[in-house]
DNA sequence: GTGTTATCTTTACGGTGTCAAGATCAAAGA
DNA sequence: TCTTTGATCTTGACACCGTAAAGATAACAC
């Protein structure tokens, strides 16, 4: 089953016996979490998921919280882009920033099991200030930056004010989010249509312009 | 060391042989959460501060889902309170308002391991819809409803958006309360102040009005 | 005093993360 | 081609976890 030959299928990654077990586990490791939540996740089941021996992931993963910081990497990646996907084409500042909340809001809508996991569980930095030279800043809250300067400049807002009116944006979708991801919460409505009253009324966190 | 007249000297619940055990293992189970975090709770560990065997618990709990439910009771009780005490006193409804959305803040300031606790591991229910007859409504809810209701009306703003309009005003305290408690967030500002930015920009969630 | 019964302890089981020792095997050097 | 090397994976062990079953304890009713 393993002649010498078989180099010449190898993927782009390192492929001692298994192949590429340390994605394979990153994917597996998220693929879990979206069936069976947070709660449901083990180093062992992801292991078996994966076929290879219990302590296999040991190879490429100090400890399990590696394995889900590389997990909540990967995640943050994919949300990243869909932020990104909401703003492509070329709108005005305002309906920039609203589809960016509402992107927010759906991603977690889709995957409700992601909002614990990357805020609490996954062991991951958040870097939010502007001063800590260095630190890569935060990718979802970066897309935030940039749609929300370029709406701020538009509308004469002092620059010192960036920082605390991008933290509330972020604040009112992470609320939305947070609110709809919470396992026990029950509402028989619609939160996008939640977050679409917000938009109309007043909450876009700039100062009340009457557009 | 347990007499028969030591009956004399109960609690006001039953006293078998260590007195109030169910009491005692949550409060201690609620300390634990404070000084380890959700991921450092465990039944044993819970049990062992109490002093007793590690499945004495199953005495007063069918599994570990019901004492960290009857613990979120418990520190939803003292949440409650706090966002009462906030708004005692004889406020205008917007300034009232405007304090519960503090205090709000202030519980998961004062308590970051409460809100991924109640909001994501106890398995309490939170009911939002006023149409779900006979369940009893989520007690900081009932709050943001009796304060924000007289704080509608005091704007002509028609019933109909009250449900809406309170869900916009809790996700917008509720995601400055998710990011302030998120254990990777870093952020050098204070978030109280992020909030009194919030407050003073129209992001309060009702329609533009100018004081 | 006797019996009942809730409470608590002991013991055991499978699942978990982690470590240490050994087996495997692709690649490099002779 | 043979050997060596080192990354990769397996096996086995350990402590800790939640949970269930069976027995001990002791407060209470009679």
């Amino acid at each position: 089953m393993s002649r010498s030959k078989k180099g010449a299928f190898i993927l782009k990654e390192t492929n001692y016996h298994h192949g590429d077990l340390r994605n394979t586990l990153i994917e597996n490791g998220i693929e879990l979490i979206n069936a069976e939540g947070i709660g449901g996740f083990s180093l062992r089941k992801v292991a078996a998921r994966c076929g290879v021996s219990h302590a296999a992931p040991y190879s490429h993963f100090k400890d399990v919280q590696e394995l889900l910081a590389a997990m909540a990497d990967h995640v943050t990646t994919r949300f990243t882009d869909s932020l990104e996907r909401s703003i492509e084409g070329d709108y005005v500042p305002q309906e920039a920033m609203n589809r960016l909340g509402t992107a927010y809001i759906a991603f977690f809508q889709h995957h409700p099991a992601y909002f614990p996991f990357l805020f609490f569980q996954s062991g991951i930095t958040i870097r939010i200030d502007g001063d800590t030279e260095g630190e890569p800043p935060y990718p979802p809250f970066a897309v935030f930056r940039k749609t929300g300067i370029r709406l701020f400049r538009s509308q004469g807002l002092p620059e010192s004010m960036d920082d605390k009116m991008l933290l509330a944006f972020w604040s009112l979708v992470h609320g939305v989010a947070s609110l709809l991801s919470s396992s026990g919460i029950r509402y028989s409505g619609d939160w996008q249509e939640v977050w679409q009253t917000i938009l109309q009324s007043g909450g876009n966190t700039h100062e009340n312009d009457r557009a």
